[in-house]
This record gives structure tokens, C-alpha cells and sequence, in this order.
DNA sequence: CATTTCCATGTAAATGTTTACATTTTTTTA
DNA sequence: TAAAAAAATGTAAACATTTACATGGAAATG
């Protein structure tokens, strides 16, 4: 690979004068500048942005940690963080936690050891060394998905308590009483421990009882939502509504009532959270509290390049609207609760 | 930030001596090995792999360029790049394509002035300037999804061919004739062009007379395959199953069906092609044609990895298995067709 | 015409590591 | 115990750029 140094040479001129027509064309004399770019034709020079990034202190990459990129609702933020940052000459290195802790720390380091100038975290654990180290070094960091508001840390998300409040009280509001909630872990995510919060204070609003056992806890995938939505379903007094804390859960929840037979929405209503594209594609079409993805990318993106650029600047927390989008698998409560009930102890529905 | 040299000082050793407690510490004696890791601590020294990379002249980083991240097929194939290139002590820097050929090769671009060993891309053009130039240079350039069985460049994929020929000869065997084809447009997509070949020569084999008016090119996104499948079903003779070229065509046709009355799968049976994982819990589930994508993105990074290390290599190519995962989507033709499409024309549908 | 200003270019140091080679110290061998 | 071998460490150059500063010549100014 051939070097400004033999550009330099080909073109009688000093390495100086090359990285200037590179980077400041404007200051060099059009001959000179001429004779430079084809001296780089003639070697076929390719730029290494890694050694000016060496001499300059900057990498113009950033980290990017999310939970899990199969779930198309953080594709979407990964999709507004590059466009951003992209548009800024940064590109980002792009690391699956998997929704473990140890495997956020690690992307962490070797990030780090890769001199990327700032994190975008949508983090498994708020109180945790690995947080705590990047802001003792007053490292670049926002955190994405987030639920803080304020702290030292910038931060953009969406009002988990709200969106948790909205999901309840439409159901409440189509007559149900009976709410289940399909939870994710509350030590992994903070977020389903505020959209916890906010079911349950809506429940306590509408003067209804909450009942632990129709609370479930456990992880975001399709198939848990499938087997989460089945043990409810075989309680003994069993819900007629259950609200997701993502959509992958509720598409699991749709799939795992049919499989009991119970018939969608007017056996059960559901309500997810994300609004992921294909929510709107299914059948019934997913109930959901719609979270602004990319735009959360994109934002965070944003307040990361501005807080590499003036590291002193206070942190900046961002709340975004959430909303719910009503389709078809929430509905009234209009059939008599016993009979379901009784033929669900049977095991066999239509 | 604290540099090698620091810790040299404090430990009072050279810089020689503290790169051998980083990178080959058997060969430094336990003393010295202490005295090294405290001053290291003691100045909360970070390592610089850039640094490292530069002098080395490896960046331990690789370029992975995809047409959508929102694709979950292709998320797959990332992680399995991923998961394989981190193994090995690898990054991926990713970039979208957005099935743009401008983009793509943009990206190589400043994937490649980052200096990137090598590079997985799913093109979108095979016969382009980008890869005539990678392989020029003899950049280390792995295809994904891609359809090319030999040649110089290293490539994996599967076999589109063979997969779309199952997939309407699962059509045939259901007593279908009337098959229609959603396809992604064939100048973007080799691998549409293929399961296109696969489509029209099971048609042959059968002595079914291929149809143009009932193949559509459009792009890969959901709401194409609901548009499309309007278009197709409101033909004067509408076809009773579709071919989709992936599964976000096949769900959006599923929509685009119900939303025009026609019923599932009796008045349209359809195939999509990925099985992505949501393709099981959406209703009626989807019959697909199968693609490997986590071993894809796995396979890709192994081969581009082993040709980084010996530059020389043959170029490799593998064709993965496919295979059709019959769910509810497709059903025998039972309905009598006239009524179907008598009733299709009025536009009102039950 | 002498001085100042400006423009174009060159010189050389700096960035944080690695590593071939050299040197010193320790251990083994005869 | 001297010589040889092995182990531990040091020296310094190299990697591809950028950039502060220097320099020389041309244009502008008095």
C-alpha cells in the first residue's frame, strides 16, 4: 500500500503539501495540487484515516451497545445513530450484550481499547461498575432505552411509567378487570420495572386489586411471551387482558393463547410495547405503545457528538412521547368469563 | 490519558517491557510483571489498540455491509459475524446499504480508509466498480446471500434456485396452477433473479404455462408485498398462491389479502422465503423456504478470516442447504374459483 | 526602491505501540 | 571456575499522518 510519503515523492513536493490537498485543497496552488492528484492516481494511494486519527487524538468512531439486534426496535436506533453520526464522519462499532452484564462490560473495554470517543448504551445494569468507571473518567456516554431523568449521565428514553399506565387503563377503560402483566426481568431492565410501575398505579387509580400472581417475569423473546402467556392462562382465575412489556412478547402471547384455544381478541386482549413494523402486519393487528426508535438513535447520536466536542457541557436528558396505537387485539369484554374459564380447564377450545 | 511509556516510568522499565507484560507476559519475570501491573494501575493506563494496530499494521477490524438492518435475516447473519470475529479478537464496523448501490459503495470506501482487513458485503451489484476495484487490490471480500458458485471471489449463500423451484412445487403439489410471484426487483437482487429461475422452471417441469402478469418486481419491505399482492389479486384472473421473495412480502401479502376479504390461507395460500423467527407465531404461520443466516454470517467471517491470514489463498465458496418449513399459510385449492373471483371484483369480501 | 504582507511550501516533531537487535544478568555446563 | 547458554531487559527505529513553525519568493505598500 503506498503512502502520502510516495505520493510526496512522485509529485516533488513534501508529505506536508499532500496531507494539505487532502485536507485543505483551498490552501495549495492549483499546479501543485494537479500534480499531487496524479501523483496519488499513479500509486493508487488509499487514505488511512487510522494514522490520522493516531496524530490527531480523534477516532470519529463511536460504540454502540444494545441489548439485541434481532429485535428490529434497537435495529431502528442502530439505524438513527449511523445515520447521525455517519452524516458527521463517524462510524460506529457496534456490539450484542445479549442482555448480559458481563458481556456489556467487555464490549465496554475493548471499545475503549479501541479508542472509540464515546458510548451509546442501552445498559442491562444502571448501578454498575461498568457505568460508574466510564463516568469517573468522564467518558462520552449516553445512555440509550433509559428510563433516568436526571443524574449525572445523559440519557434519552421514553416514559416507561406512562407507557405502562396507558397500556392498563386502555384495558381497563374496555371493561377489563382481570390484567395480566408479561414482564421483562426487573434486574435486567429497568424499563419493565417502570412500565411495571405504571400498571400498577393504574390499577390502583381504577380501584383494582393487584394480584402478583398475574404478574410474570421474563425474558423479551417471542417464546417466552408463548410459554409466560400459558401459565397465566392456566391459573385458576385466569386474565382477560395481559399487557407485554415489548411486542416480541405479545406476538408470543397471540401465539401461545391460540395454541389453548383461546380465540383473539375476544378470549383475550393484548398489548404489546414498541410498535416494531410489523405490528401493524399481524393478525389480529397488535394494541401497543409505540416508542420512537429511530428518532431515539438518531437523538442520542446527537447528544453524544456534542458532548465529545464540549466535554464539559452538563448532561442532557431527553423523554420522549410514547402512544399507544390501538389495533385489533384488544377488544370489550364481552363474552361471559365463567364459560371460558370452565372450558379452559378442560384443556380443548375451538 | 496515560501512555506505555507512564507506566514504563513509574515501574521504572522500558516500554519494551511493559508492551511484553501486555502482550507476552511468560517472558518477563514475576517481579518486574508486578511491579509493571501496579503502576499500571497506579496511573489507570488504558491500552491504545489503534496504537497498536498501527504499528502492526493490522487493525483486527473488518467491514460488514448488509442491505437492511431491520431485517431480521440479515441481524442474524450479523451476530453470527459477529459472534465469530469477536472470537478471533475481531471488530465489524457495519454499514447499511439500504439496497444502494451508491451506499455500498460509499461504505466500502470509508470502511476501507479505516483500514478494515477485509470485507463481508451482500452486494447489490455483482458486476460493479467496488468489487472489480476490491478484488484489484486483493482485498480480503467475502459475499454473503450471494448466488455465485465459483469465480475469484469467496462467497456463501444458498442455493436460490433450488429454493425457489421447492417452494412452487409445493405450490404445484397443493393442486395450485394460478401461482403468482412477488420478487424483489432482479436488477437489485441476484438472489430474487434466481428463486425467479427456480419459480419458472418447477412451472415447466409441470407443464404449467408461466405467466408474466403474474410475477411483480418491487422492493422487500412489508408494505410492497401488501401492494403487491392487491395488484395480483385484482387481475382479471387472480392467482390462488404467491410466491414471495422474503417473509416481510409474504406478512405484508398476508395483510394486503385480508385487507381485500380474501381468506387465509383458503382463498390464497402463500410462501415466503427466510424463516425468520417471527414466521412461526404469526397467524396463519408462515410456510418458507429456510435460510441459515446466523451460519451464514459465521461461515462468511471464518472464510474472510482465513483469507486475511494467508493472503494467497483459493477463493472459497460454499452454498448452504435450504429447506421448506411447511406451516398454515398454504392449503389445497378446495374453494371453487369462479365464486372467489366473482366476489373479488364486487370488492366486498367476508 | 525598501519594507511589509501574504502566499505557497518545506522541515521536523509528535502520536503510542511493537520488535529486531543489542546488552546485561543469571544459570548451566564442562 | 571459566566458558557457554539462556533469560531478562533495554535501545531505538518504524508505522502514516498532521501541524506548528520556518522559509523563500511574490505582491502590495509607502
Amino acid at each position: 500500500m503506498s503512502t502520502i510519503r510516495d505520493v510526496a515523492r512522485i509529485a516533488a513536493v513534501s508529505t506536508a503539501t499532500v496531507s494539505r490537498v487532502i485536507n485543505s485543497p483551498e490552501v495549495v496552488s492549483p499546479e501543485t495540487r494537479n500534480r499531487v492528484a496524479k501523483a496519488m492516481k499513479a500509486c493508487r494511494y488509499q487514505y488511512n484515516a487510522l494514522a490520522r486519527g493516531f496524530v490527531t487524538q480523534q477516532s470519529y468512531t463511536l460504540g454502540l451497545i444494545v441489548p439485541s439486534i434481532t429485535n428490529p426496535i434497537f435495529a431502528e436506533s442502530i439505524r438513527g445513530v449511523q445515520d447521525f453520526a455517519h452524516r458527521e464522519g463517524y462510524q460506529a462499532l457496534l456490539g450484542n450484550s445479549d442482555y448480559e452484564y458481563a458481556k456489556e462490560a467487555r464490549l465496554c473495554e475493548v471499545l475503549r481499547e479501541r479508542q472509540v470517543e464515546g458510548l451509546i448504551i442501552t445498559t442491562t445494569k444502571l448501578r454498575g461498575k461498568v457505568l460508574r468507571d466510564l463516568l469517573d473518567d468522564h467518558f462520552p456516554l449516553v445512555l440509550l432505552y433509559s428510563t433516568v431523568r436526571k443524574g449525572p449521565i445523559s440519557a434519552v428514553g421514553v416514559d416507561n411509567f406512562r407507557g405502562g399506565y396507558s397500556a392498563t387503563e386502555h384495558l381497563i377503560h374496555l371493561g377489563h378487570r382481570r390484567i395480566a402483566m408479561l414482564a421483562g426481568r426487573f434486574s435486567f431492565s429497568d424499563k419493565s420495572l417502570h412500565r411495571w410501575h405504571g400498571y400498577k398505579k393504574c390499577l390502583r387509580d381504577h380501584r383494582i386489586p393487584y394480584d402478583p400472581a398475574l404478574v410474570l417475569q421474563t425474558q423479551y423473546a417471542l417464546e417466552n411471551g408463548r410459554e409466560g402467556i400459558k401459565a397465566l392462562l392456566a391459573l385458576e382465575q385466569p386474565p382477560t387482558a395481559v399487557f407485554c412489556s415489548n411486542d416480541f412478547m405479545a406476538i408470543g402471547a397471540m401465539q401461545g393463547a391460540r395454541e389453548v384455544g383461546v380465540a383473539l381478541p375476544e378470549g383475550l386482549s393484548i398489548v404489546g410495547f414498541d410498535d416494531m413494523a410489523i405490528a401493524s402486519y399481524i393478525n389480529p393487528g397488535l394494541t401497543t405503545i409505540r416508542q420512537p426508535a429511530y428518532e431515539m438513535g438518531r437523538l442520542g447520536a446527537e447528544i453524544l457528538l456534542s458532548q465529545i466536542k464540549r466535554r464539559d457541557g452538563r448532561p442532557i436528558h431527553k423523554i420522549l412521547e410514547t402512544g399507544i396505537v390501538v389495533r385489533e387485539s384488544t377488544a370489550g369484554l364481552t363474552v361471559c368469563e365463567p364459560k371460558r374459564n370452565s372450558s379452559l380447564t378442560s384443556g380443548k377450545h375451538v
